[in-house]
DNA sequence: ACAAAAGTGTTTGGAATACACCCATGC
DNA sequence: GCATGGGTGTATTCCAAACACTTTTGT
């Protein structure tokens, strides 16, 4: 092996926080760890970077080889380099969050199912290493990001209503949001496409079913248009 | 050398992006490079993070070292992991960005003058390395934050004017701001502390100085108030 | 006296919140 | 019919931008 510099070098890793959301909750994937240390404890999903990959193609493998999703939301949230967050060596780890969509994720799961499970905010287990402090901040990041940028629609499907997109923007802020002035916002950006098709199977009135017009949002950020929630 | 991993590891550096402001133009603090590669040309400070320190360490260390200030306003900007970003071997490096006080800096700097220098936002020679697009999200990062952070204050001495706390916003935000309106919401946060004494040797009417009341921010912002301007 | 900048107060328009009301669907 | 939640419109409150006016200081 090649040592070219004289004096030892951190090592890198990553870590992914993946927000998820059930259609009540945002969720939380956490992978119990099979090896020491910290072996049976949650812990993020994580891993080393190879030389010979990028910090986010490193994020991005971890998050396909753990959830088996890709092309998904992701960025990057903040590096951790204390020097003693891992017992083994000196380890500085970028870490990243991103939003799936559960339904995505629930068609290959299957594989090794016990080892990796999805956590309420409020029932977040004791984590490995500094993966709570990791968290801490993924989740303060995404409240305030979900206020400026359109990131809710990331952790639905395709076609969703504006009901369930208020559920995640509940779920995220912790609060409860006026149901009429939340419907009447979304729609005044003038981004929400209305499809001539109702929810399936509601309790009673069925919800009209719309997709993000994601171009029409691109176009307009490109004129210095500010999304606002 | 002790090699403990199988694989090779990326090196790990950090660069900082230091701003002051010298009471009409935010200003940037770029350092000539006396080695290559990227020999004789403008580069963000930065250096390699030893083993047995944190990154942050490693960017005050830095900042340190540069402009010989110390228990400056730092923050970890974002992490840059492209692969070719160093042509001698893979460094991926955590950026940084500090504020100065530009008068604390001129104390020290004597030294080795004609190798760091300030330069105005617009008059940015090209850069070193992938040190360009660090600077362009730091400029962004700094726009974004000092709406919603009294971070405008790290750049002026204790005692200031707030004229030249608005010369700071205008500055940053590249926009001229109502006088009066600055005037009159800075001063309705009740943050200032306004002192028994007048600017000196001013063109004209001299502006009362006043002193940022730090406690008093930080106890309000645990009982969660947000500062915004 | 006059110019220039500091400091104070009022008006106004638009956005955010609160909330009344009607509509659709299952039981 | 009625309970439940979807969808629409309006009133009110509050805050930010616009701006008129007064004060202080140097020349």
């Amino acid at each position: 092996m090649d040592c070219r510099y004289k004096y030892e070098r951190p090592a890198l890793a990553i870590n992914c926080v993946i927000f998820g959301f059930d259609g009540v909750k945002l969720k939380i994937l956490l992978i119990k760890r099979g090896i020491e240390p910290f072996k049976n404890q949650w812990a993020l999903p994580g891993g080393f970077v190879n030389v010979n990959e990028t910090i986010d193609e490193a994020a991005q493998r971890e998050l396909k080889e753990e959830t088996g999703v890709d092309h998904v939301f992701m960025e990057q949230l903040y590096t951790f380099g204390s020097i003693d967050r891992d017992p083994r060596e000196r380890v500085v780890s970028v870490a990243y969050f991103a939003l799936v969509r559960i339904s995505d994720y629930k068609l290959i799961a299957g594989s090794d199912a016990s080892n990796a499970q999805w956590f309420t905010m409020n029932s977040i287990p004791s984590l490995a290493f500094d993966h709570s402090v990791i968290l801490e901040m993924a989740i303060n990041r995404i409240k305030g990001k979900i206020r400026y940028q359109p990131i809710g629609f990331e952790l639905l499907d395709d076609k969703f209503t504006i009901p369930q997109l208020q559920a995640i923007y509940e779920s995220i802020l912790e609060r409860k949001i006026d149901r009429r002035n939340f419907y009447n916002k979304i729609k005044k950006t003038g981004l929400l496409i209305f499809l001539d098709e109702k929810q399936q199977k509601a309790a009673h009135r069925a919800a009209t079913l719309v997709t993000f017009d994601k171009d029409k949002y691109l176009k307009l950020k490109e004129q210095g248009y500010a999304f606002e929630i």
